[in-house]
DNA sequence: TTTTCATAGGTTATACTATAACATTCCAGC
DNA sequence: GCTGGAATGTTATAGTATAACCTATGAAAA
């Protein structure tokens, strides 16, 4: 991850999730919002009961289902993408866009980077209509070593 | 899924994977082939806990990691892909050639196409160059409708 | 106004997925 | 025959996710 104003990042991503939110005239609740800033803080995956140990933290429950209806909430509206890979979730860096988002995922430190990429790749595309395939949503998770880690792979001193 | 001799399909890969894990000198014992056998039988994935019962079914023990050890070596020689975002595991149709899986999965009914697609797209690996990120490996999860469920889904007779 | 309906949230219980940790067996190579 | 590594056996537990049912709230219909 790049050096850069991170209050920024989290300003401009919730106004625009606000903007959002207010035009599809979707009900963005404490509760929802609250979740979404907490992703924001930082540019990792969070698992849901990382997430659901923080909204307890600020008394808005403690049960399962507080996380996962939020996130579900946040996911729907595209605010959100869930890694699979690492059963986490992470905040959109690009909610004003639809998109097949593509993770960078460390192997080593689990950093997130979302890359803004082109749509489902034409030869996918092409795949799935000969096989009769109505693509809806795709992502891309791709596993290896960030900057920093490869670094410290080079580096004797680990 | 397209018709096809599934006989000769499983023949084809297990006879690939025989090949493979000699020349590579592994270890290729009855609970992993068995494992790769059950994965074998439908192009649908199946959960570690579906697998688990089939095995225990078998006479091959009945706790989790009896499971867990041999898609872990499957998975480790190419011969098997893990859905991530069903948490469940197909047998590789392509176990002859190294590549980045893509699946089209049904929605509807769940199931499970790997298409043969070119490596990591290559928008995303110049995208991981300027990061800094070394791709180890990638793969791609589309959702949407299958023929047949497409098909359903215009007929009112659901 | 009262009813109705849909959406959101509260609460309890449980299902499903995955791994840690340690003991045992087996076999190849010294 | 000893030894070390790989595979397996076994027990326990951690981590992820959803079902099911109930309550509250508020906007729209009657």
């Amino acid at each position: 991850m790049r050096p850069h104003d991170h209050g920024d990042c989290i300003r401009r991503v919730l106004d625009e999730a606000e903007r959002r939110a207010a035009e599809d005239r979707v009900n963005f609740t404490p509760v929802r919002r609250h979740a979404l800033e907490i992703l924001l803080e930082s540019h990792a995956a969070m698992p849901a009961y990382g997430l659901l140990k923080r909204l307890d933290a600020d008394g808005f429950g403690s049960q399962p289902p507080v996380a996962y209806r939020a996130l579900d909430f946040l996911i729907e509206q595209g605010f959100v993408h869930k890694v699979e890979r690492l059963n986490a979730f992470v905040a959109c860096m690009y909610p004003h866009e639809t998109h097949t988002p593509a993770f960078l995922i460390c192997r080593n430190c689990r950093s997130v980077a979302e890359t803004c990429v082109a749509p489902t790749p034409a030869a996918l595309l092409r795949e799935a209509r000969a096989a009769g395939f109505a693509i809806e949503r795709s992502m891309i998770e791709a596993e290896g070593l960030c900057r920093d880690c490869a670094r410290e792979e080079d580096a004797p001193c680990d």
